[in-house]
DNA sequence: AAATATAATTTGATAATCAAAGTATTGAGG
DNA sequence: CCTCAATACTTTGATTATCAAATTATATTT
C-alpha cells in the first residue's frame, strides 16, 4: 500500500508540472506570443466568472488586488481585457474580455477540453466516478485544513 | 456526460489553486518566515534526488539553469542547502541539504504525505486503480503530445 | 594541441508577487 | 445631513522568479 501512495505522489508532482508547461506550449503553437501562462489564466478568470469584478478575480485566483491591478493593467495595454466603472457602486471595476480575449479565452479553453476528454475516455463510468470521489475528498480535506 | 466533463475541469482547475495555497498556509504553520513556495519545491527537488547536480535539479524542476543558480544562491545565503564541485568532473555542481533544509524537507514531506492519505483512505482499491489509471493517462497525453 | 561540447554562472531585462499606504465611494449611526 | 468606518481598488516600494544570451571553466574528441 505504500508504493501506491508514493507512486500517486510522485504522479501528481509530476502532473502539476506538467500541465503548466503543457499549457504554455500551447499557447506557443497556437501562435499566442505576447501572453505568459499566468496571463492567460487571468483571462481565463474574467472569461468564466459570471460577475468579473477585480475582487472576485483576484479572489479566485488567490492573489492580492494589488497583484490583479498591475496583471490587468498590463493586459488592458494589450486590450485583451477592458474596465469599466460599476454604476451603482463607483468603487467596483467590472472587467471584460475583448475580441482578441475571448478568442484566447475560447482556444484556453479547448486546450482544458482536451486534457479532460484524455482523462474521461480512457475511464469506465465507474472509474470516472471514483476519480471524482478521490478528487473531491481532496478538495474538501483542503478546504477544512487549509482554507 | 457533458457535465461530468465540466465538473472535473473545475475540480482539477480548484484543486491546482488550492494545493499551491495550501502548500504556503502549511509552511506558515509550521513556522518557516523565510522561504517561498517556490524555493520549498527547490528543496524538494534537491532532497530527493539521488544525484542532485545543478543540471538534474533544474530538469526536475522544468526551469533553466539560470534560475536555478540565482534560487540556489539564496537558498545558500539562507543555509537550507550546499554546494559542492565533483571531484571527478569539476564542471558539476553536486547540491545538498543542510540540517536546516532537511528539516524543512520532512515537514514538507508530511504535507504531502497528509494529502495522498487523505486520496488513498477515501478510496477503495479498485477506485484507488482507478484514479492511477486516469492521472496515468494524462501524463502519457502531455508526454506525447506537449513534451 | 585545437576545436567542440558540457556544466554552471553572470548579465540584463521583464513579469509576478506582496504588504502597506493612499484614494474614492458607500453605508450606518447619530 | 454629517461624520466615521468599511469597502473596492490603485499605487508604491521591494523582492523573487524567470528567461535568453554571453561568459567561464572544464572535459572530450579529433
Amino acid at each position: 500500500m505504500k508504493e501506491v501512495k508514493a507512486i500517486l505522489n510522485d504522479t501528481l508532482v509530476l502532473l502539476f508540472n506538467l500541465v503548466l508547461k503543457s499549457e504554455e506550449k500551447f499557447l506557443r503553437e497556437v501562435g499566442c506570443k505576447d501572453l505568459s501562462i499566468n496571463e492567460i489564466h487571468v483571462i481565463d478568470a474574467v472569461g468564466k466568472n459570471e460577475s468579473p469584478t477585480m475582487g472576485a478575480v483576484a479572489g479566485e485566483l488567490n492573489v492580492t488586488l494589488g497583484t490583479l491591478t498591475t496583471a490587468i493593467n498590463n493586459l488592458e495595454k494589450k486590450e485583451y481585457v477592458a474596465r469599466k466603472r460599476g454604476v451603482k457602486d463607483r468603487r467596483v471595476v467590472f472587467l471584460s474580455l475583448t475580441e482578441k480575449g475571448q478568442n484566447i479565452f475560447d482556444l484556453h479553453q479547448e486546450f482544458h477540453d482536451d486534457m479532460i476528454n484524455e482523462i474521461v475516455n480512457s475511464l469506465s463510468d465507474s472509474e470516472e466516478l471514483a476519480l471524482m470521489k478521490g478528487l473531491n475528498n481532496l478538495i474538501d480535506y483542503f478546504m477544512t485544513n487549509y482554507s
